[in-house]
DNA sequence: AAGGTTCTTGCAACCGGTTGCCATCACCCG
DNA sequence: CGGGTGATGGCAACCGGTTGCAAGAACCTT
């Protein structure tokens, strides 16, 4: 068993307040007795129990950070940040992943409760209701989506999609795809919001899809079908299971079709055709989401990050 | 503020060993009883504080899981298969990545220690004497290492290197670069094993490298020189980097050199040209980790899972 | 030397639950 | 009608810490 503050107590003939106040507020205790008190504890390999102390101070120094999906590669950059900076200032981050499951997230949210001391809600399925409601048991930041009165960080997507528009109109693209991503996503509605208002454009709207491979392998000949000379892709893994599924049909990539993503992940950079995508400020992200939830009084500070339009490989001039 | 067992029991006019039976033994509490309580409990959003309730139960219904990097895309099928196979019984997964570094990891066991039931260290840097040490605070299972007296899941590296080194030597390679993994890696040690014991080859070695495709860019100039004509990579993502460094040298695979890759991670199936790899068992090693770790006993019961060539496009005949 | 400070440490209540033990009570049986 | 039985729920100790309060000791003042 592992020692407790008792054992400690006890092996030097102090009381546990002692032990307790020799760890928790060192200089309240004469330095002779404190000496003897970490001999003790680290004769014993004591380590406080977190939990315990946790329910008396309410603090438990971690934060619960969950993500849609772990797998997909536009979460670890967010991730690392934001384990990077909790640690700067004593915390550990704790990552789960709902599988796209509202229920699940749901749950996750409750088990965090009392476990950590705020939660990193990175891209919801959840309603904002529902948010709302569970935001009164733990204190979130919210990661790409809007909830009035809600700390979050957001990234541009509007100002992200309308580069990559002006990019594929400018290379002579008239009918343009837009592959959108799960129901519940904020990300999908800017994105639809930002290409209906662009005037000039005639869209093509598939929806919803998973946000992954699959995804965009199973709209691919949807796409291919609509006559479309380029696609707007939710994200990075739907635009390259895309380009994988127009391959399986002799489709090529951008000669016939042109292809944007967004995320900017790494399998995009090492992709043939490399792709062109609208840069999502993940690490930035996720050290101002860290800094949102512990510097908090976390009055409904928003911040917006802007993205980039970085153009590789998978986008051409428009076939006649 | 949340409602506590208290409120509940203030609430409606009964014990608060009676509510908390009412949760935690409902069949001894009467009906009447029962239904009163958990109408005043639903009422009042009461959700039992679990940190309260591990601290006398001894049991969190949380577990723990470590990666050495959670960007490396091995891991999230292990991830998730750990989560699902956790959650149908009732267990939680909290994931944390240690950076590649040894003190994060052992800090972050340390943190777990108390807040989890149990630990699954995934491809662990530490010394394993320190894993002995850290595993009396808290049940471990380690995935891809051996350790006296600990339970383990283990996959079958030597076999796949066995199987990839059959591979290349019969298509007609002699000359055979290991671009091996960090050190403190199980796997990595593995592979040489198995390598210097294989006959009738001319083996270099390169390492330590970062298991990442830094690590492999980093080497493709060193391995272009010393005129290898096939490359066994410590894992997917070194081989990925090496194949792109390569390429910008105007070496070609397989046409130039043959590379065989570890893992079989999905940029690998997107890569042009595809990877030939060896594929780990990864989702098995995450359900088969959680059952060790909860039916426990956890009496050093070890598992080896097989892995398995898959031959697709990186590999080739030898040149003359 | 009396009275006032400042340190140091023990005491005990508390955080939010769980659980063994016991008292009560209704019900059943002979 | 007395005693046995099982169901029900209160009491209080406990898990492993933290912290306000107060007592005692040491030190300082005048």
């Amino acid at each position: 068993m592992a020692a407790t503050i008792k054992d400690v107590a006890r092996a030097c003939g102090v009381h546990v307040s002692t032990v307790s106040r020799t760890f928790s507020a060192p200089h309240l205790v004469n330095p002779a007795t404190r000496s003897r008190v970490l001999a003790a504890a680290d004769d014993l390999g004591y380590r406080p129990n977190r939990a315990a102390r946790a329910l008396t101070t309410g603090r438990t120094f971690n934060l619960g950070l969950i993500v849609a999906d772990i797998a997909n590669p536009f979460f670890p950059p967010l991730i690392k940040a934001a384990q990077a900076q909790a640690r700067g200032r004593d915390y550990h981050v704790f990552v789960a992943d709902t599988d796209e499951d509202p229920r699940v997230e749901e749950e996750l949210i409750r088990t965090f409760t009392k476990q950590v001391d705020g939660v990193l809600l990175c891209s919801p399925r959840l309603s904002n209701r529902m948010i709302e409601r569970l935001a009164e048991d733990v204190p979130f930041v919210v990661v790409n989506r809007r909830i009035k009165g809600m700390p979050a960080v957001l990234m541009n997507v509007a100002q992200g999609a309308k580069l990559a528009l002006e990019h594929l109109s400018g290379l002579g693209h008239r009918r343009i795809a837009l592959v959108s991503g799960p129901i519940g996503s904020w990300t999908s509605n800017e994105m639809q919001g930002v290409a209906a208002e662009t005037p000039g454009l005639d869209l093509v709207f598939f929806g919803p899809n998973q946000p992954t491979e699959a995804g965009g392998l199973g709209v691919a000949a949807d796409v291919a079908a609509c006559g479309a000379t380029a696609v707007l892709a939710y994200n990075d893994l739907v635009a390259l299971g895309l380009i994988e599924g127009l391959a399986a049909m002799e489709i090529g990539v951008p000669d016939q079709i042109s292809v944007v993503g967004f995320d900017d992940i790494l399998p995009g950079r090492l992709n043939r055709p490399k792709l062109t995508t609208v840069a999502m400020p993940a690490v930035a992200a996720g050290r101002m989401a860290v800094d949102l939830l512990l510097q908090s009084g976390g009055e409904g500070a928003t911040v917006t990050l802007d993205t980039a339009l970085i153009v590789r490989e998978s986008t051409g001039r428009a076939q006649k």
